[in-house]
DNA sequence: CCATCTTTGTGCACGCGTTCACAAAGACAT
DNA sequence: ATGTCTTTGTGAACGCGTGCACAAAGATGG
């Protein structure tokens, strides 16, 4: 999971777990493909299986959103698909907006995932001036001085931000401002906003971290023995203030080799 | 979060909770932050703000590594900073390996946040031959049929997916064999590994939809009242079959204004 | 109409993660 | 040395999410 939620503490909205609601996309990607190869019904297991998770879940899931499968058969593709759709909002159009058309900006507006499910790009913005009037995946990108009228044309409730992080807090509070209410952040920083904002964090570097460390452990349990001796922790504040890089002699240097 | 873990469920490795895992290169990135503008010390309150998370939390989280703290003065920046890194596995060197150099590839690439923490970019790999050569961010794309030796020659352990979902999962399954056993996946599809192989997933296309679902819910609170009558659930396999979009035509237009 | 078989929907128990609230530990002043 | 003040570290309670296991519901065949 390269997501993190930020604010609305697990709220239960609507009576729909957050963990099932980060799954219903999950099963809707599932359950388009079965669609497409025209199945007509699907088993709680075996679409279980395709989305990667357990039957039990996935059918506990589902009750949430009401009884829509048949015992003894198991649910009509077609109809879930639109149920899910439904609610998750897929079935109206959402106009979304990418601030910083950087490399990763610039992938994102080519991303095709993006349109293929009710997501409109409908603007670029980026702060460079040279950037402004070229086009990008087809659209032309726009300067940040139109980023309020942009927002308010369109109606976009969406933005994503994909710039770099020192502007990140700054462009969020702009969109929230202008009337934005949901962020994609791709930015590695904490954004801070008011209440009623959703935030959602994407951030390839922390992926990456966590990898690492399961990747140490994995290495470890090989190599098992060695390392139990911890460096000496500071011991004071007299050995703490001081600004010295390590308070003792032992600590490697922390770049990579 | 747009990450999902897969597999390895809820694995406490070594003691450690995942959650705290995650939360981990949070306050590393916090912490480093503070290390820039030399601040020698910091306590649970401050940092905890700065990394957006409850103080409680993280001083249980860092009770999970050992008492690094000092207490009525908090902790030495340098220190725990050290303590993370090592514990994240930071102080060694990761090559990395990224398959697919589309336009996020490509962004992968480029993207600074890779080289800034132990890893390092070891090589590209695509598939189209007409890539074969080509620097993309100073380094030369080299052909899928090298991957094998690539992953060898370069002690490489873990890998990138960002090519299209249809290659996912070959691509997968041949950097498994050649010995990588940390994947991140940026292809919107469910990889099948085997045990001891560890994937983190980011879908873009999911993270919005999910925003998507608070963003409707949000929309839907102000328009209260209908919305109350459930579309007739396929009343046995008959109403299942026809593959109508809507059974019903109450779905209400929530569009932003 | 009855029996059997399949698959859903869910009650229940368990474990992880979060949060509160406070005792213990140390800094600092007198 | 003693007292006060700050901040950590953690015991304990609570709530959410997961998975088991089974009863209920419907399909299907005779």
């Amino acid at each position: 999971m390269a997501t993190g939620r930020t604010h609305r503490p697990a709220t239960r909205s609507r009576g729909i777990p957050e963990a099932t609601v980060a799954r219903l996309p999950l099963y809707l990607r599932a359950l388009t493909a079965l669609s497409e190869r025209s199945v007509p019904t699907v088993s709680s297991e075996e679409l279980a299986a395709a989305a990667g998770v357990n039957s039990a879940k996935l059918r506990k899931d589902f009750s949430y959103l009401g009884s829509y499968g048949t015992r003894g058969v198991g649910y009509d593709v077609e109809y879930l698909v639109y149920q899910i759709s439904r609610e998750l909002g897929l079935t109206q159009d959402w106009p979304v907006v990418i601030v910083g058309i950087g490399n990763l900006g610039a992938a994102l507006a080519n991303y095709g995932g993006f349109a293929s499910r009710g997501f409109r790009v409908a603007a670029l913005i980026d702060a460079d001036p040279a950037m402004a009037g070229k086009p990008v995946a087809g659209i032309p990108v726009q300067h940040t001085d139109e980023l309020e009228k942009i927002i308010s044309d369109n109606g976009v409730s969406i933005g994503v931000i994909a710039t770099p992080a020192g502007a990140a807090q700054q462009v969020c509070e702009r969109l929230v401002a202008a009337g934005v209410t949901s962020i994609l952040n791709f930015a590695p920083t904490v954004l801070s906003v008011p209440d009623g904002v959703d935030v959602r964090k994407v951030d390839l570097s922390i992926e990456l971290q966590i990898l690492a460390f399961h990747e140490q452990r994995k290495a470890g349990e090989e190599t098992e023995g060695e390392a139990a001796v911890p460096p000496a922790a500071p011991t004071g504040a007299a050995a703490a203030a001081d600004g010295r890089k390590g308070p003792d002699g032992d600590v490697p240097a922390v770049m990579p080799a």
